[in-house]
DNA sequence: GATAGCTGATGGTCAGACCAATTGCAAATA
DNA sequence: TATTTGCAATTGGTCTGACCATCAGCTATC
């Protein structure tokens, strides 16, 4: 190789870029995500058939279906045989890729039960200094839903879950909201044997429920460092059960 | 309908309960995944052709080609055309999930430079108390690097994300580990044009070395405390420009 | 010894067909 | 009339076989 051609193949190696390469599909996904994202599909909206997709987009239903496949993977939308493809209402991306690392990765409910306690207490901090009317009244009705549930631990989790989302949302943080909301949705398997198993259940509960009125409080009174403080407390104190039973179910 | 049939139906709700319907591609999905976590496929790997996987399955080409391509979508696999169907080196579920979370919601940049300062603090937190000295050699490597690319703002900042990836990597959890090279991947554009765009950018760079050298430190020393304050203080004063930057951008 | 060109392997796409589940309507039934 | 049964259309799921575009590696050429 010469000095001359080494120069202009350097110049173009400054100036040139390599070209898009997208596959037909991944335009495909692009397109309805564009859709989504301009409200043109929303929440629970139908797609129009796949057949009719294929005339549409122009492209083989192999393409078509391939994009929705990639769309399914992410939970964006959902199909149903003999119904059709619906737009999830929840945009779980980020559940959907917890889902996907733990069936990778069964170390990661011990990474998961740590990650938590973080989540969990800054989205109290935050909550605290966000937190509207409308949050407080979600976040105090799931309170009394546990207070009326002490003797029904199905119902009384159910509640507690309802609080802590509740709390999550008053963030305004979506996507804080989105993490808390997927660790716990898979630690909840967990926390439902822990409860469950326990026998003394009703005590437990008692106990829980003091600490979530603690958390409540402090959120009420908009102090941000006594809700993370209570709700550590609270966290650590759940956790305990929680990593026994995560022990004795991977040992 | 009768008394007698509204009885059988209802006992039937409670003990019946509606069968797995998998699709092939789930189950193709299923399999490969079982490949990988037992080790049969790592990481780099490259799968048989399509056209053999499908003998091997016995499954035709499009339920094959769906099910790689939902592994596809998450980032577990990667298909070059002539080349072969590969394990993605790097398992980066979280990345892709806010990937495609930022392809649905715009806002979501807002909410990402919030959650870091979280993940930044926390990770620097549980680092201190779990670095070990090879987790400290590739610290203390990167925050020389920062030191002699003070001139060289790429560099620099090349060497700057591998100091918090690092961190993240001593705290000996995948997932905390994986939030934050997520969220820290998607902000790198804005610092990038943070840094550039603002001229005094050594002047910049000696301040955010100094502010490492401060974690550096509290991390050898295994203060955890001071290590949190220390990362909170650095990603503070490295928020304010990113928040304006993307301010700027999103007005 | 380097280059251009050929060949085979491989992922990407298409078209048409059939299957299975679901819905909705219509006919048969009580 | 009210309920059940059964058929037909719709729709996602799957298969087949074909063709294209790209890439790696070999081969013949200069």
């Amino acid at each position: 190789m010469n000095a001359n051609s080494a120069d202009s193949s350097d110049a173009v190696a400054d100036s040139v870029r390599p070209i898009a390469r997208t596959s037909l599909s991944d335009e495909i996904i692009a397109q309805i995500i564009g859709l989504i994202k301009r409200d043109v599909l929303r929440p629970g909206d139908r797609l129009p058939p796949e057949r009719e997709l294929c005339k549409r987009f122009g492209v083989g239903r192999s393409s078509l279906r391939e994009a929705l496949r990639s769309l399914g993977a992410m939970g964006v939308i959902d199909g149903r045989v003999g119904e059709g493809t619906f737009v999830s209402d929840n945009q779980q991306f980020i559940q959907k890729a917890l889902q996907w690392g733990m069936l990778l990765n069964r170390k990661m409910v011990g990474d998961l039960i740590e990650t938590r306690l973080m989540l969990e207490s800054e989205t109290a901090f935050w909550a605290a200094q966000r937190a509207g009317e409308e949050d407080m009244g979600r976040i105090e009705g799931a309170l009394a839903d546990m207070a009326s549930a002490l003797e029904d631990s199905a119902q009384f989790l159910a509640a507690d879950m309802r609080f802590h989302l509740a709390v999550a949302g008053a963030t305004q943080n979506a996507l804080l909201a989105g993490l808390l909301e997927a660790t716990r949705g898979y630690l909840q398997e967990w926390i439902e044997r822990s409860l469950a198993e326990e026998g003394r259940a009703p005590d437990r509960a008692r106990l829980s429920l003091q600490q979530h009125e603690c958390i409540a409080n402090a959120l009420r009174a908009g102090d941000a460092q006594a809700a993370r403080t209570a709700m550590v407390e609270h966290v650590l104190s759940s956790s305990e059960d929680l990593r026994a039973q995560f022990a004795a179910a991977s040992g």
